[in-house]
DNA sequence: CAATAACCGGACCGGGCGGTCAACTTGTTA
DNA sequence: TAACAAGTTGACCGCCCGGTCCGGTTATTG
């Protein structure tokens, strides 16, 4: 890895007053919210924006990864839990509230961004395969549903409260707990369709 | 309303041409897809598209009502259906089928457009609502789910697909009926949060 | 307190967008 | 078939976007 010499320390806060805005921003806007706005909104000239993050998706990377890393550090404990059923109940909660916290919805629209991204990515994925064999193996959920499953389903309970616009703030716990009762063995009716494989 | 003269014969085909363009082109590019692009797929100058269509919004908002008369019109006749719990499956599995022929799922981005749009789509919550509640007095659905639930769960499906580039067509049906699975009474436990109400 | 390298800012560029318009073509009708 | 309204077209406009660049500023270091 390249191994840079520390930020001088303006530097260092600008970067982090860009983050947080274009966080907020990208939040209330969705992708396209303008690097001239979120410069704005950090106090800070757009020339810096793009000194700091060489290009847009830059940016938006550096925040994906900064998310999906805090995310798999509380997965990570969780593939030991003595419970698996909640351990993976536990996680999809995670996973749900700190989109919930700024509107990260937008972190689903970005595709492959770089290499750093499709890692930690890929070490969520390892994650969450793990700990839905985990809760199969103990019964907490049906048989016939996969890790991908999951993976595709998380993303849901977000995206359906999304609709409304002035949405309590908890609302996707409901459709997070009705998704994760349909993931459960009681009751179960077969599936149409097979599984897909992720990339 | 305005009752208008019948349409030029080149006018209406080019309307038909460009609607069919336009609902092409938005299932490839979202609604990002340019008038330009739109324009030239239907063989026609960019001229044209603001002659029948004022504005894009105008454009978005004919195939969005379009697609949900077709909708309503599935919907009608699954109001008597003889079983209401069937009925409410046949009728999210015609939606989520609309969605797959072309990746419709651009119409849920697309807010309230004009009072047609609001119209034909208060109509489409009037019918889910229906089916719900005859599915829910007939132990087809849990007793604590509602209409609004329903709606917001409806786009879910099509959704959770479009993160593979290359799903199976019918991939959808999987998740549909997991999710399905989750608004059965069988196993239900109880929901964290207080359904939402519609505008 | 220099001296210097790192950093900042905002005018600027090329490009693509939605939308307009005036000259031209064509379906319709008497 | 003549004449006109209706329809078509693509060049054009203003705007905003991501990205560049260089003259001015500031943190750091000896």
């Amino acid at each position: 890895m390249t191994s840079t010499r520390p930020l001088r320390a303006d530097a260092a806060r600008n970067r982090e007053l860009l983050l947080a805005a274009a966080a907020d921003e990208f939040a209330e806007h969705g992708l396209d919210a303008s690097v001239a706005d979120i410069a704005r909104r950090a106090g800070v000239g757009k020339g810096t924006v793009f000194r700091h993050f060489p290009t847009k998706d830059d940016l938006i990377a550096a925040i994906v990864i900064d998310r999906i890393t805090a995310l798999n550090a509380v997965g990570e404990p969780l593939l030991t839990a003595p419970d698996p059923g909640a351990a993976l109940l536990e996680f999809l909660t995670a996973a749900a509230r700190q989109r919930q916290e700024r509107d990260l919805s937008f972190l689903l629209e970005a595709g492959e961004l770089n290499a750093e991204v499709s890692q930690v990515r890929t070490r969520m994925y390892e994650i969450i395969n793990a700990l839905v064999d985990r809760a199969r193996d103990h019964g907490a959920v049906r048989d016939d549903v996969t890790g991908a499953d999951v993976i595709l389903l998380m993303c849901a309970p977000n995206y359906v409260t999304g609709y409304l616009p002035e949405a309590p703030p908890d609302l996707w716990r409901r459709y997070l707990a009705i998704i994760f009762d349909g993931l459960r063995p009681e009751g179960a009716h077969p599936l149409p369709q097979p599984p897909p494989t992720l990339a």
